[in-house]
DNA sequence: AGCACGCCGACT
DNA sequence: GTCGGCGTGCTC
């Protein structure tokens, strides 16, 4: 049609062919965007969050996301071409740059870092993507022009099915092969097999349902009896369908089908008339791509009933929202705060957006995801760290094409690529695993929910039984909103705790191992009324460290400054920080003695006394090296569950999500390890613990037991756990923090020196804190300080921390201050070979 | 992060 | 005499 209207006017000039340029992010650690050119032919191609192939360096082909397009040519280099373009849509939103911006800038480390934790590994591709020959390409009969070079690649592929980048360079012997490839492939000779396509395969199913012509029409049902009134088998699959698919009732239900092995599989009906059935366009066959996830089709479309708390926290919640962006539901465990969140979310969803809701790694159970399958079906994705790779590309592209709606997931769902975000839910919020550690980038997804859902106009609920003070200063202080719900759902009470002083059970010799005798006969007693009991030690293996009783001699790691722990189960010494391990030594090294003792506790020497004290109990332990394999979390749970394990013996985990209506009991080994922490947030975790795991004990109607094993029963904060004072302890915390400026006073920014000597180490903190206090003031840098563990994987720590008060100073200025100074600490001579780590807002 | 270029020890 | 150690510096 435009050529007919152009037909009398020149044709247009080829200088109107713009040469474009994209900044890509290449998933490195480099601080810099880099710049390539966009072929001509790629113009319409390359689009803003789409990855691109690019050759960065001599020999490495990276794919990277594009994060802009623009037309100025870099003055003082030339700009390689893009060499292919993999995605036809962004897989990366525009807020979600944003936001990968926001976090690289506050957590002081690269975008590239970002890009590379945020893409599950089956969106990256680098220099190990393959070629293979073009599916059409002939090389017999196509009469392309092929260059020498490009003919070895072409026979080499012949013989093999694909080659990678680096094999076609070693055929070639040639560093720069890449053009051979790149021409190839734009003679349609070869492909580039890309790793998504590769890698990431949706699972599909077959389905088969009525062609439309049955069911748009009334009564074309009936006639279709009566024309197969003769063939009984092929009405037998009719009728068969029907059965399952009501679509008299509702004729909607035929657009969904059903997965045409069911019907296949019934020994009554043969897969033969139903493809004669198809033949005849009476049924019609297509295919459906599935989740990897299981999905429970009994979904539950019945309305589930809040109680008068729950709906009240529901309204008020609501109500905050209207003039709050972020509201805290504080409510005590067992208070039914999932209710309200479902409820929330079917709100958001039925508006029309998205929702995402996180929680911390080990409250992610089954449990939960069961429970929300039953309401949202399969609009739920979930992002599990211990899911497949394919699984985790899947969940991306769901929330990309709008599949999942919503989606339950751990720390790194927040790099999921929402673009219609309307509420964020952070469990648990004041959990200290929320922020990641190693590597960059050292993000705390609260705090990134928090800002992703600024940056898309959403709200966010913070949900805790136990809030961080910094959360519940923000309420306090009106700047979010504050909901509590103090009553626990249905008639469960709060549990009675009651303390146990080791110190006065040793004198009286009422101390079997590390079990008080009222202890003992609690668990007895549980165990005589068919009652469960949960333990809480929380250190695994089975003694932090062992000793020799006539030297004194104790094992330590070669790597790090720290004693071995050790793990009875494979007889071994192991190191809790850089994993190095050796077998436990039958006599000691040092004096030849045959004394060597354990000292101390962890999970699995608290199993095995329990096991000795009372034989006839079912035993279970929960900790990292029991759960290591796949499935053998859920295993232990369902193990409990279903009663089979009368005792549950953990560490952390089994303090969070876990609600088992028979548990009466919550033991705690050993409270005092959790108190006396050197850190400022010392007391408020303690607290966190002990009330997350008392909130096990006890439900429905029944009031549980907590007993806390202490050396020192007077310690303010059992006072506080005990009343459930939650109020005590956040005046007491809060007035302290504000007395030596912590956060939420000030921001914390822990810079960590690390090197293989000590004295360089050494030096190099004091020189980066002179610089920094030069920089900054002496108010606001403390140290450099040795940390309790000086050493880890053979380098040298010193620690630095920098305090920056909320007011008055320039965050952003501050952090590219301190960056600064540490680049210039790299140059100098006397500390080659250092390494230098900020945590921003560490744990 | 890789990978190349570059300058000093034990090997055919 | 060369292969190879990993130190430093760059990658659009």
């Amino acid at each position: 049609m435009s050529e007919l209207l152009n037909f009398n006017y020149p044709p247009e000039p080829a200088v109107d062919r713009v040469t474009l340029f994209a900044d890509v992010i290449l998933p490195l650690p480099l601080p810099k965007l880099y710049t390539y050119r966009i072929p001509f032919e790629m113009n319409d191609e390359v689009l803003v969050g789409a990855r691109v192939i690019v050759q960065f360096g001599a020999k490495r082909v990276l794919s990277c996301i594009v994060a802009d397009i623009h037309e100025n040519a870099p003055a003082d280099y030339q700009a390689k071409y893009i060499l292919d373009v993999l995605d036809d849509k962004p897989i990366v939103t525009a807020p979600q740059l944003k936001l990968f911006r926001w976090i690289a800038d506050y957590y002081m480390c690269t975008i590239g870092e970002v890009i590379n934790a945020a893409l599950p590994s089956a969106l990256k591709l680098s220099s190990e993507s393959r070629i293979q020959l073009h599916p059409h390409f002939n090389p017999e009969e196509d009469d392309i022009p092929l260059a020498s070079q490009e003919v070895k690649i072409i026979y080499a592929l012949q013989q093999n099915p694909a080659l990678t980048f680096t094999e076609v360079g070693n055929l070639l012997q040639l560093k720069s092969y890449h053009k051979y490839i790149k021409s190839l492939i734009q003679k349609e000779a070869i492909i580039i097999f890309e790793q998504v396509s590769d890698r990431f395969s949706p699972k599909v199913v077959k389905k088969i349902r009525l062609t439309e012509h049955f069911v748009q029409e009334e009564g074309m049902l009936e006639e279709l009896f009566n024309q197969l009134a003769t063939k009984p088998k092929q009405l037998d699959i009719l009728l068969n369908y029907l059965q399952k698919v009501p679509v008299h009732q509702n004729i909607h239900l035929n657009s969904a089908g059903i997965e045409k092995s069911v019907l296949a599989n019934n020994p009554h009906l043969s897969k033969s008339s139903i493809d004669s059935l198809i033949k005849k366009g009476v049924f019609e066959q297509f295919d459906q791509i599935i989740s990897r996830f299981p999905v429970d089709n009994t979904v539950s479309l019945q309305p589930m009933k809040l109680s008068e708390h729950q709906e009240q926290a529901k309204d008020e919640i609501l109500g905050l929202f209207k003039e709050k962006d972020t509201v805290l539901l504080h409510g005590v465990t067992g208070s039914g705060k999932t209710e309200v969140y479902i409820d929330l979310i079917k709100h958001a969803l039925e508006a029309g957006g998205q929702v995402l809701y996180l929680l911390p790694e080990i409250a992610l159970t089954a449990q939960i995801v069961t429970r929300l399958i039953k309401v949202f079906g399969d609009k739920l994705g979930i992002y599990h760290s211990k899911f497949s790779d394919n699984e985790r590309a899947e969940v991306w592209q769901g929330v990309l094409s709008g599949r999942f709606q919503m989606v339950v997931g751990v720390r790194s769902a927040v790099f999921l690529p929402f673009h219609n975000l309307s509420l964020v839910i952070v469990d648990e919020e004041h959990e200290p695993s929320y922020k990641q550690y190693e590597p960059a980038p050292r993000y705390n997804a609260r705090e990134t929910a928090l800002m992703m859902a600024h940056l898309q106009g959403a709200k966010t609920l913070l949900g805790s039984a136990t809030p961080s003070i910094e959360t519940y200063y923000n309420c306090k202080t009106d700047r979010w909103g504050l909901v509590n719900m103090h009553k626990r759902f249905g008639e469960a009470q709060m549990p009675t705790i009651e303390l146990i002083n080791v110190r006065e059970e040793q004198q009286r010799k009422n101390m079997h191992n590390h079990f008080s005798g009222k202890l003992v006969t609690a668990i007895e007693e549980r165990l005589a009324r068919n009652e469960q009991v949960i333990l809480f030690q929380n250190r695994r293996g089975y003694a932090p460290f062992i000793s020799c009783d006539e030297c004194s001699w104790i094992p330590k790691c070669q790597h790090c400054a720290v004693s071995l722990s050790y793990h009875k189960y494979n007889n071994e010494l192991r190191c809790h920080y850089c994993g190095y391990h050796e077998r436990m030594p039958h006599d000691c090294p040092a004096c030849g003695a045959t004394t060597l003792r354990s000292m101390g506790f962890g999970t699995e020497k608290v199993e095995d006394d329990l096991k000795l004290m009372l034989p006839n109990a079912e035993v279970q332990r929960m900790d990292l090296d029991t759960t290591k394999k796949k499935n053998s979390y859920q295993q232990i749970i369902a193990d409990f569950e279903s009663g089979k394990t009368n005792v549950l013996i953990g560490t952390q985990m089994v303090t969070k999500g876990l609600d088992f209506e028979n548990v009466s009991l919550v033991g705690i080994l050993n409270a005092d390890s959790i108190i006396h922490f050197p850190d400022f947030r010392a007391h408020e975790r303690a607290y966190q613990l002990f009330v997350q795991v008392s909130g096990r004990a006890g439900r429905k109607g029944k009031p549980g037991t907590v007993l806390i094993q202490t050396r020192d029963p007077l310690q303010p904060i059992f006072r506080k756990v005990h009343s459930n004072d939650y109020t005590s302890l956040y005046e007491h915390e809060i007035e302290e923090r504000m007395r030596f400026g912590y956060p939420p006073f000030a921001r914390m920014i822990r810079i960590t020196v690390k090197h293989p000597d000590e004295k360089i180490s050494e030096n190099a903190a004091i020189v980066l804190a002179k610089d920094l206090t030069d920089q900054l003031g002496t108010q606001l840098v403390l140290g450099p300080e040795v940390p309790y563990i000086f050493k880890i994987r053979n380098l040298f720590l010193n620690e630095i921390h920098v305090k920056l008060p909320r007011e008055n100073v320039n965050l952003r200025a501050a952090k590219q201050a301190i960056s600064k100074v540490i680049q210039q600490l790299y140059l100098l001579p006397d500390f080659k070979g250092i390494r230098v780590v900020a945590d921003v807002d560490p744990a």
